[in-house]
DNA sequence: CATGAATGAGAGTTCATTCAT
DNA sequence: GATGAATGAACTCTCATTCAT
């Protein structure tokens, strides 16, 4: 779609032979030779590229991550309400990370406890589309859809935090086989939560009696 | 409690100075002389003891794990409901993580996601507790108080992962100051969800008119 | 003043450049890559003129080294008497060192020990160059200005040694400040040395009484 | 003669190889690899004891200097009259660098030219020395051997530069064979210098005509 | 039991240099 | 003539680990 620069094309093949290295060995497992070998380069090529093994690792997920974000904002103008917009939240990074297994393995087991990735233009992306989750909790808010003491940080803490947590047991595991599978699950516990409504036994009825029988 | 060995002293010796530098600085970024020193030990020293770093590594949440799963059991036994247990359960973790932010550290940063520690004791204890949660929702099914339907991995994959996630961001930044705050926001939300109870308006009501008063 | 090609000018321009950056850095911390764009070109183009690194650092003084040969040669022509002219030579080496402390710095902190440059145009040049305080001091010898067993040689290494010494501690140390300063010092030491007069004590006199009193 | 660590018996053998290697290659092209082979040690020892080649560069000198500078303070005792005192220092000089063409390698065309060296003990030391010069001179002048206007620290920038000139090419040329031998030619020349004594010419006697002949 | 001493194995980097365009 | 792009070839330095004492 864009424009290329023959920088950007060998940039792009480098990160591409990094995401699968990284992904299955891990960052101080890895090795710029593997990857070199993998993009079909000599090893002193990739620092043509890259100033060094740290800055090519932060580099993977930054236009995967820019690409996912505006998907996400696109597929949600086409979705009225917030609980059918958490929903479709909800698919959009399951989905995303069960066709980007690699991205997902990098950003899971590696990105996320790297005290240095905080700093990284990746990162801040990350964190600007997580507010995604906090803006439809206010508009639920808003609307009168959601309870109006409900704390959008936490909302976005159970959601971001279940998904990550199925998302390692899938890579770890391969388990659950279909990520996207437990979008309706989560969703529905997210918004309605697990108790029985038979404390419905507690609610007040107002039984009018109408003897016109209009109701 | 239990008589100790001199080996067994050396040990927890070597493990106290492990988690430290293991919490500060992460697997690779820590040295096997850094934790002799503060062991007041020689690096050959930590051999006689633990055949590898990464033995030493996945030695270092035994004990501490073994406590805390017993700590929570004992705790359990004094709560009635599954619904109060299900508080007391993220209580404990939460309250626990608080209490052991190196444990914590080593644990959601380092361990979580490295696979040769999926094959570790430590490892399988971690599962077994977690196991009480799965439990709880089934009792919880049992005895009405949650939906029939409710999937009980579902609900430990919320309470774990938003755990996870809080407990990361909480190492990371600092934030929030205090964990166990969220203890109720959160224990309420698995149960009764986001929704605004408007919805009941949608609830049929079948009122039958019973002249006898027997109802 | 003579005609350039287009290709003497480049060379120049790319020499210029060197001196700067050997100057400052040493022939090992220097980088093509440095000279290049202090050149204005590209790391190759260098390559177009200079077969390698080594060769354009020998490169570099070649041109200074021969007009400061021609300058001290036509000095000197004005010059009568050996003394003196050893003494325009000494100060000939001072003021064009301190003129070009570039030069000097690569001359004296990089060539002079290089066993390479040893084989060089450059070198050759500086070596006749030199020759010049023998050819003085013979004609000093020869006039009766200097002792007769006065060894030529020597009296190079003391004057060439008193300047490198020190035009070596002007470039690391920054003192003396001006390096000229010193000319009459040295010239006056090798010509006369330091001990003191009250030796002539001890000169045998042969006082011949000569009644008709033409001396 | 002093009681050796085994630590410091390790040292000095690898500063014995490195002295060699650095003596023949330089300092850029000496390889670390190199200095291990030819102590007899692994790579990785090296730098149990050095904590980097350059520090290992600037250990190489130390005992060398601190034995020299003992020795010529001792010899020095012996002598009786700056003359001659200067000429032992010029002796002790020469005979040493003679003595230690490595050694002498090393500091004339390594160390000499290195801004890092100058903040060394090792260069501290040679400093400390050098001022040796210095108060032979200012003990000639006091005594009356030499000139009251002589400059001390022209007088050391001579012995050096001519003895330091002179050891740079001994080392790269081979010649003159015998270093020493320029001691009693250096000595007279900084001395008396090298103008013919027949200027004693204009010097002005008043003949004091005594019949008596008494002197 | 404890450790001082030694090292094998490798990794990330750097740069002078080449060559097709 | 000029250069962008690529790389071969090293080198320093780090550490987990071993073993004789």
């Amino acid at each position: 779609m864009a424009v290329q620069t023959r920088t950007e094309a060998r940039k792009e093949q480098i990160i591409g032979a990094a995401e699968k290295v990284f992904a299955r060995k891990g960052f101080s497992n890895a090795t710029i030779s593997e990857i070199a070998q993998g993009a079909g380069l000599s090893d002193a090529t990739i620092y043509e590229y890259f100033s060094s093994k740290e800055e090519l690792l932060f580099s993977v997920p930054l236009e995967t991550i820019r690409t996912a974000y505006e998907d996400l904002r696109g597929h949600l103008k086409f979705i009225r309400g917030a609980v059918n917009k958490l929903r479709g939240i909800i698919y959009g990074y399951l989905s995303f990370y069960q066709g980007h297994p690699d991205f997902a393995s990098i950003l899971m087991l590696i990105l996320k406890h790297n005290r240095k990735f905080l700093e990284t233009e990746a990162y801040q992306l990350m964190r600007q589309q997580s507010r995604v989750i906090i803006q439809v909790v206010e508009e639920g808010i808003a609307s009168g859809e959601f309870k109006s003491d409900t704390d959008p940080n936490l909302v976005r803490a159970v959601v971001l935090g279940t998904i990550e947590h199925t998302v390692i047991k899938w890579l770890l595991f391969g388990k659950p086989d279909d990520l996207e599978a437990m979008t309706d699950s989560l969703s529905d516990l997210t918004v309605d939560g697990i108790r029985k409504d038979s404390h419905l036994k507690n609610i007040k009825l107002n039984v009018v009696f109408d003897e016109n029988g209009e109701g």
